[in-house]
DNA sequence: GCTGGACTGAGGTACGCTCCTCATTTACCA
DNA sequence: TGGTAAATGAGGAGCGTACCTCAGTCCAGC
């Protein structure tokens, strides 16, 4: 016989078809003494629902937004690549994905995009952005009208998000820390190019850096961080007045947005070459950097493990069901010249 | 409206439902023609089948098996373990997933639990074995039987498996050389563990690690491997007879099995400080000495996606649809002391 | 004993698809 | 032109589950 139905619980229970589904749904109007007969007869025959079946049934179907920032970054337009590709896989099963730009400074336009997403009817929303008042006040408005919300990439820690998803970047910047201090051949001087002082995630990265450079490698001394505010020319200007001004740097961590001005901005200066250059996420420029020696290593998330992780922990709120931790955990990926993920 | 389904083709194409069914599962009797017209409703509407409605009508069953290693290592556990996860999760809807353990440096004896599988009826077999010409005959006699057959972690290049699951072992030896020689401070002496000269993934790592050692960092010199045999009384005396006797010593890389035994030789031999070493998989032996130093970066495959892929690529072949490559690649992942996943 | 409420049973419909049968139409060849 | 085979339509049953309705049972409290 194969695997067991509602029908054979029923029969093994002693109750009728109905009974079973009642207790299987949770449904009121069954004994407490029956909902256990029901139990044991699961245990007993070792029955597990089947979803699919399940699913079908229900003609369940979640609609979900992603919430990115607007065009620009090579790393956004890799997630939006991403959540394409997923939406069209088996994971998203029953759910209808949309994807709203926002642009990443402008708290109010964020706020604005995410007012006109609570009037829809929609059951789940993953942002990313930067933690502000208003979108924390966005976010309470929609938790308030049942919508399930995960953070993505850069937490929101005092907004009622049902989830984050993402790396830990303390722990993203300890480890290139980490990579630098055992790359760096000499003591000099780090420069760390942040996206804004205002994103969680270029904070955390470098206050995780700091902190594993002071303690293990203290010959090491980290300059101020740079704000690149996803200023190309200005990132440009800035880092080559530093590599024209600072001859004993030794290292460069580039936190987020802007490794490509930086590049050039090095490359500019002639000093490429002697520096141990870490930088986030893969990408063409990165890769590129990777393959040629002018980047050592790279700290990479997986968007599509990103993305897919938001899908299930998205449809496990909304179902009220319980996570399964261990694969929705992101990993800290260390990408260097050979371990290089084909194209 | 949702998803477009069978009835809305038929429709959009004037046919029946019948002949709708009749193209979609290719059976016979419909004119080139009609086909066509099919097709085009199918384009046009963007529809997908509804894999689980399909299954669940189908009432298909997959019955697959993993063979892996016998006990002993730690890596195989976590393995076994990792298809105990995922065979309860959604990935393995409809699908029987068994484990045979065999005995890995005994041919005969893995041959003959491969033969008794081919008498069952099943579909799919995993498999994790070196590659000997007997093995090799008993996937062709697998694959006779219409069974599909994935090598996992090793490959088994020379017989007739559907696929390879696991990472690009070259590559891994590159990865290990890269880091170590970005890491060694000083020109010296490299030790190598190898599994055993018959193991494929363990001369390939040695193969990709000698290759980048020798070109990017010529100063360092390899020592012959030292063949473990998976017997950790030999690999605790060898190791510690290099450390006494190679006072050049300045690196170790692990390839495989034995970093336990390997670690306490070195803890012995009082140089294990001054020692870069590298290993594979992340165990509880390696995650320890990760934290404690000792190691400073191991080279790991996740598990998880392994079996989940090897799930996923042995279903496609059973139903004869193509592979969504970019999300079975298995990634070459690198974990240091501050990137380790949480446990 | 009667009533109302809580429980339970029986059965139906639906989800999207597969697979079957049987009748009907179409096309082609002799 | 009729005959025949191929092509097509129509419809039904079923996969395992969800969810609905309606009727019937049981028991406590009055």
């Amino acid at each position: 016989m194969g695997k067991p139905t509602v029908h054979d619980i029923a029969q093994e229970a002693g109750v009728s078809l109905a009974t079973v589904d009642r207790v299987l749904n949770a449904r009121p109007g069954v004994r407490p003494a029956t909902i256990e007969k029901v139990r044991e007869a699961v245990t007993r025959l070792g029955y597990v629902r089947d979803t699919s079946a399940a699913n079908l049934s229900r003609r369940r179907a979640y609609r979900f937004v992603f919430v990115l920032p607007e065009g620009s970054g090579q790393f956004a337009t890799s997630l939006k690549t991403a959540v394409r590709d997923v939406s069209r896989s088996q994971i998203a099963d029953r759910v209808a994905v949309k994807v709203h730009e926002v642009p990443t400074h402008d708290p109010h336009a964020i706020v604005r995009a995410l007012k006109r997403l609570s009037s829809d009817a929609l059951d789940g929303v993953a942002i990313m952005a930067p933690e502000t008042p208003q979108v924390r006040d966005a976010i309470v408005r929609l938790k308030e009208a049942g919508t399930a919300v995960v953070a993505l990439v850069s937490d929101l820690p005092n907004a009622p998000r049902d989830n984050f998803i993402g790396i830990d970047n303390i722990a993203a910047g300890r480890t290139a820390a980490l990579i630098m201090g055992r790359f760096l051949a000499k003591s000099g001087e780090i420069l760390v190019l942040t996206n804004s002082m205002r994103s969680r995630d270029s904070l955390e990265r470098r206050l995780g850096f700091d902190t594993v450079i002071a303690s293990d490698f203290p010959t090491q001394s980290v300059l101020p961080s740079i704000e690149g505010f996803e200023d190309p020319e200005r990132i440009r200007q800035i880092v080559g007045d530093v590599a024209a001004s600072r001859p004993d740097l030794v290292g460069v961590y580039s936190t987020g947005f802007g490794t490509t001005p930086l590049l050039e901005a090095l490359r500019g200066s002639g000093r490429l070459k002697d520096l141990v250059v870490l930088a986030h996420e893969l990408t063409p420029t990165t890769r590129r950097a990777l393959m040629q020696n002018e980047i050592a290593a790279v700290i990479m998330q997986d968007v599509g493990h990103l993305v897919r992780s938001a899908m299930r922990i998205l449809r496990a709120v909304c179902d009220d069901i319980p996570i399964f931790d261990a694969q929705e955990r992101i990993r800290i990926e260390v990408i260097m010249r050979e371990n290089l993920p084909a194209t």
